[in-house]
DNA sequence: GGTTATTCTCAGACAGTTCCCAGATTAGCA
DNA sequence: TGCTAATCTGGGAACTGTCTGAGAATAACC
């Protein structure tokens, strides 16, 4: 993946306690995607490759919140988060399941304020998966307005899912949804098609970064339609939400 | 413990004292799941494994409530429930009790305020009925309107069991109910499959996730047949009760 | 014990979505 | 002004998620 320079956003200017996530997987290559992805956007993140350890280190590290695979080589994830349950941690736990029939498994995963995503999934999608987690379990006050997103006279609701410009709601598709929440986090700074792809679509995507301009289009054509135009081109490089300057 | 603010909660919004709630049960997968879903709705919780420990855990703790499992290794529930009253406590009861014929017994040994559901069961129901619990022995307070969940003109009365809309009563299967109880709490929030699957079926229900949809749409027959529509499906994420939009 | 209500599974229909392609358009530059 | 490369966008095929009816299994009721 490419380098990621992102900061957390202007949604989470007042962010200033750092949350303690654990990240629990065997294939190194996933609990290091995840990890990096969630330093970058600001979290002090510990890992662990098995269920054994990761009861070690969330006994030492005391995490707000695991994001836990549940095929794990010992133990499985449920039965980690059972025993931490019953050592009376109240951690909210992010489940990872593999999309290959054991996601109908799910039921008994999201008691209380938990949450599962299946792999692959988008980067974008955990970390703001994540965010509304510690915000339902308490970590991170959750007033109704923390949970939108705003620019100029775009607004993204996380807990509707509800998008409007100018106070009209627009309805997109979840990969359109994901872009626009995308280019809001990282407004009035130009992120490339390689940095979207890599955010935005799972992280097993192989296609081509053409996506990404067809995917632009179509949210040109929903959110753009209303003056001023918002998403702007810097060709060669990638695109850009800002306000046009005046003149 | 951690303070969990109850994020759903247009009907308990001045659930300012905490309730101390014992859980009683000697297979610990039960008493974490019940524990972890009562803490999230706001409670305070101890567990304990056997009659005598529940005794002695009663005494310190001073529970409003206890959330009983009938058969313990050592007491029977019956026998824990009697000698905490003899001891003065005015501790509201809700027994456990496996489906195996034993429940008419236990249907008549409940007395007074308590209550008894019998496994599995949901953990929706469960904490309706354990709060119902707290309110007929006085500890919540127990206004009638207070156990009303409204939703534009839709109604739902805890009491009565009774749903309206537009005044007009309606008949629902104990599973709709239940299923639209998940949504009145949520209103507004986007709700899961996985989520509904957890909070309104029962806890060992190891089905497909396809039975939401299903149930949805029977909902959807009886009370969406008016206008405007209320349940609205949100592609990719979920269900969520809403108005809809004015344009 | 038989009738009725309810729960749950399944599969076909349908619509929304994803993704790729190719031709049209545009910006930058010689 | 004309050339080239980057970007835009319409079309369309494959796929996915959701809705709903039908029916079997189960539970509740009289």
């Amino acid at each position: 993946m490419t380098t990621l320079k992102e900061r957390a956003g202007n949604s989470d200017v007042k962010d200033v306690t750092t949350h303690r996530i654990l990240v629990v997987d065997d294939e190194s290559s996933i609990s290091d995607l995840i990890s990096t992805s969630l330093r970058f956007v600001g979290f002090d993140v510990r890992t662990a490759a098995n269920g054994a350890q990761a009861l070690q280190v969330a006994e030492e590290f005391q995490p707000h919140a695991i994001v836990l695979d549940v095929m794990l080589p010992d133990l499985n994830g449920f039965e980690v988060c059972r025993q931490l349950r019953s050592e009376g941690h109240s951690v909210g736990v992010l489940f990872l399941t593999a999309k290959d029939g054991m996601e109908d498994k799910v039921a008994g995963l999201t008691i209380g304020g938990d949450d599962y995503m299946t792999k692959p999934f988008s980067l974008e999608e955990l970390v703001a998966r994540l965010r509304a987690l510690l915000r339902r379990i308490g970590v991170i006050e959750a007033d109704q307005d923390a949970e939108k997103i705003r620019f100029a006279d775009l607004e993204l609701d996380e807990a509707t899912h509800e998008v409007r410009r100018a106070g009209q709601l627009i309805d997109l598709s979840p990969t359109e949804f994901l872009l626009l929440r995308y280019l809001l986090i990282n407004a009035d700074r130009v992120v490339s098609k390689a940095q979207i792809l890599d955010h935005v679509w799972q992280y097993d995507f192989r296609g081509d970064a053409g996506i990404v301009e067809t995917y632009v289009s179509y949210l040109r054509k929903k959110i753009d339609i209303f003056e001023p135009p918002l998403i702007h081109t810097v060709r060669g490089v990638g695109y850009r939400l800002r306000m046009p300057p005046k003149k």
